[in-house]
Formats: C-alpha cells, sequence, structure tokens
DNA sequence: CATCAGGGCCCTG
DNA sequence: CAGGGCCCTGAT
C-alpha cells in the first residue's frame, strides 16, 4: 500500500531569512499576488497586504512570505524566506530573483498607462489597479499540471482533482503559522503508473500528465531557456506536449512567459466573459474579440483584457454581477 | 433512473 | 477541417 507523502507530519521550515523585494513603480500589492480569478488553491493563501506561497525551487521546500511594506508609487515587498536547514550563501538572492520573474516585479508598464490611459474601458480600471502585474507563482511544469486540470472541468472539479494530486504527491510544508501543500519533482511523477493517477479522478487527463511530466524529467524543455525564445518558436514548443492546445498555450505564454500580447485564440469560458466586458453582448466570435482588442490595445491586449477580467472578479467579491453568476460553474 | 455539459485536446476519416 | 470520445461530477 502506497504511503501517501500528505500522511506525514508537514516539514517544518523553522529558518527564516529576511529581504527585500523592489518592485518598479507603480506596483499593487495584493491585485499582483492575488487573482481573484483563479480557482483557490492550497498552496497558497492570501491576506490584505501578505502572501504566503510554497515554492519548489533550487531542490528545496520553501516557504516564502511576501508582506507590503510600501505604497505604489514607493513600492518595496518585505520578502521572508523559510527552510528547514539555513540557507546556503547567495540562496535567498537566487529565490529573491526568481520571484521577481514570477510577479513579473521588473517590468516598466509606465508606457501601458500612458498609451491606453485614454480608453474607456480601461481608465477606470486603471484607477482602481494601477500597478498590477502578471503573476503565476509556479515553474512551468508547475503550470502545466493546473493547465491540466483545468481542461474540460468546472471549478469544484478542478480544486479536486487538484487537491486530489498534491494530497498524493505533493508536501506538506509548515511555516510561519501555517500549513500549505508544496508541489512534487515531475521526476517524482515519472514513475507513477497511469492507472495511478486515474484513481486520483483525473480521468483522461492522466495520459497528459503522466507525458508532460516525462518532458520535464528528461530535460527536453528548459524553462529558463524558454523565456527568452521567440513567441513563434515558444508557442510551437508548448503545442508540442501532449495534452496541451491552445487554450493552455494561450494561459502559458501570457501567465507564465509575460507575452503581453499573445490572443492567438479565445477560450469559450472567457469569450462570454470578454464578450460582456467589450461588447455588452452575450456572445460575440471569437474573431471579432481578437480583432477588437488588436485594434484597440495593440501590444498590449492581453494584459488590458487581464485588466478587464480581473477587475471583474475582484468586483464580484463586494457585489453581484448578475451576469457573471451563471457563467461561474461551481 | 438516464442524460448531458463542463474554464479542451487528441485522433480519425 | 469537423466531429466523436474521453473521465468525472452535479444538475435536470
Amino acid at each position: 500500500m502506497r504511503r501517501t507523502t500528505t500522511s506525514r507530519p508537514p516539514i517544518a521550515l523553522d529558518h527564516c531569512q529576511v529581504t527585500r523585494l523592489h518592485p518598479v513603480p507603480p506596483f499593487h500589492f495584493d491585485a499582483t499576488v492575488h487573482k481573484p480569478s483563479h480557482f483557490p488553491s492550497s498552496d497558497n493563501h492570501h491576506e490584505p497586504g501578505k502572501y504566503w506561497q510554497s515554492v519548489r525551487f533550487l531542490d528545496r521546500h520553501l516557504g516564502v512570505k511576501l508582506e507590503n511594506r510600501g505604497q505604489t508609487d514607493s513600492p518595496e515587498i518585505k520578502l521572508s524566506v523559510y527552510s528547514n536547514e539555513p540557507l546556503r550563501s547567495g540562496e535567498v538572492d537566487r529565490v529573491a530573483s526568481e520571484l521577481d520573474y514570477r510577479f513579473d516585479l521588473h517590468t516598466d508598464l509606465s508606457s501601458f498607462y500612458a498609451e491606453l490611459g485614454d480608453d474607456p474601458l480601461l481608465g477606470p480600471v486603471f484607477a482602481r489597479w494601477r500597478g498590477m502585474r502578471v503573476k503565476a507563482c509556479q515553474s512551468l511544469y508547475e503550470f502545466l499540471v493546473i493547465a491540466t486540470v483545468l481542461q474540460n472541468a468546472t471549478v469544484r472539479r478542478s480544486v479536486q482533482m487538484m487537491e486530489n494530486l498534491f494530497h498524493q504527491y505533493g508536501t506538506r510544508i509548515r511555516f510561519d503559522g501555517r500549513e500549505l501543500a508544496c508541489f512534487w519533482d515531475p521526476e517524482a511523477l515519472a514513475a507513477v503508473e497511469e492507472a495511478e493517477l486515474r484513481a486520483l479522478k483525473v480521468g483522461y487527463r492522466a495520459r497528459a500528465l503522466s507525458l508532460i511530466c516525462r518532458a520535464f524529467a528528461s530535460h527536453e524543455l528548459d524553462e529558463m531557456q524558454m523565456r527568452t525564445m521567440p513567441a513563434d518558436e515558444l508557442r510551437k514548443r508548448l503545442l508540442g506536449l501532449y495534452g496541451v492546445g491552445p487554450a493552455s498555450v494561450w494561459y502559458i505564454m501570457f501567465e507564465v512567459f509575460h507575452h503581453y500580447d499573445e490572443v492567438e485564440t479565445v477560450s469559450p469560458w472567457e469569450q462570454k466573459i470578454y464578450s460582456r466586458l467589450l461588447f455588452g453582448q452575450e456572445s460575440v466570435s471569437r474573431e471579432d474579440i481578437v480583432a477588437e482588442v488588436t485594434r484597440r490595445w495593440g501590444r498590449w491586449r492581453m494584459l488590458a483584457l487581464h485588466y478587464l477580467f480581473e477587475d471583474i472578479f475582484w468586483k464580484r467579491k463586494t457585489q453581484t454581477v448578475d451576469w457573471l453568476e451563471p457563467l461561474i460553474r461551481l
């Protein structure tokens, strides 16, 4: 009988080192670290001004805590890195620099606001979320797992699949008084039979999960190198992975690799939401959506859509958005 | 009880 | 290039 990793007590990350991150202003802490449109996951936790996240990095299980210590125009983040043994010199810096990339802290968005600030849709949104960044605090491999459990599933089912995977293959970590799940390595899954994955109710996705982790375990893919690839080449690489189609590629191009103009496709769910946001209609064709955002926002089109999208989901937290509710299938 | 669609993707003809 | 099948779940 397989002993699940999470049946063990959590790893205590009792060592902590503190450093600072300095985002390029303007910077909006909460809208960057927390994306209300994303499904909840036990690898992170957000409270206003604070964010906890597990990170599998440098072959370690780490806990990171980000705290807002600045203002929009003079931003500063206190970063606490928790580990089970003291980190070697330089390791905290490597974590800081990786987070800098994953939270997109070094991008200068001033021309984005300058060029699009007069847009009637974006103007009010900028007023609320100026300084918001794209964020994917997962590695490419980890994000591919998320993209896979999103496929053809309602929110509840995606959450269930993700938590089943964390329970079976992840590691519980404990730091700063919180317990979170931490991702497994692709190597750990590479040895697992598809049938075992299917038992976690991931269905046909078992094959994709299995083949994707092998692509990483065998080092066919190099995330760091992919960060510098031209968009066309990158897209082709991603599409070549089994179980990765246009919808997953779209999320990854934008969220993981920060291609702000990536709107090659619009999947059905987003299509309905953008139709409302852009045209006030129930269903506008994807071609019309792509044409409109390209004409209107050019090289910033996906970042602009991200602002509109998260804005409506933030709004939903405090008030009812009657047209949005039926679109969110729990 | 049966049927269906859901925040896709692969494979076939 | 269109369309069927795929896993599972909750809604009808």
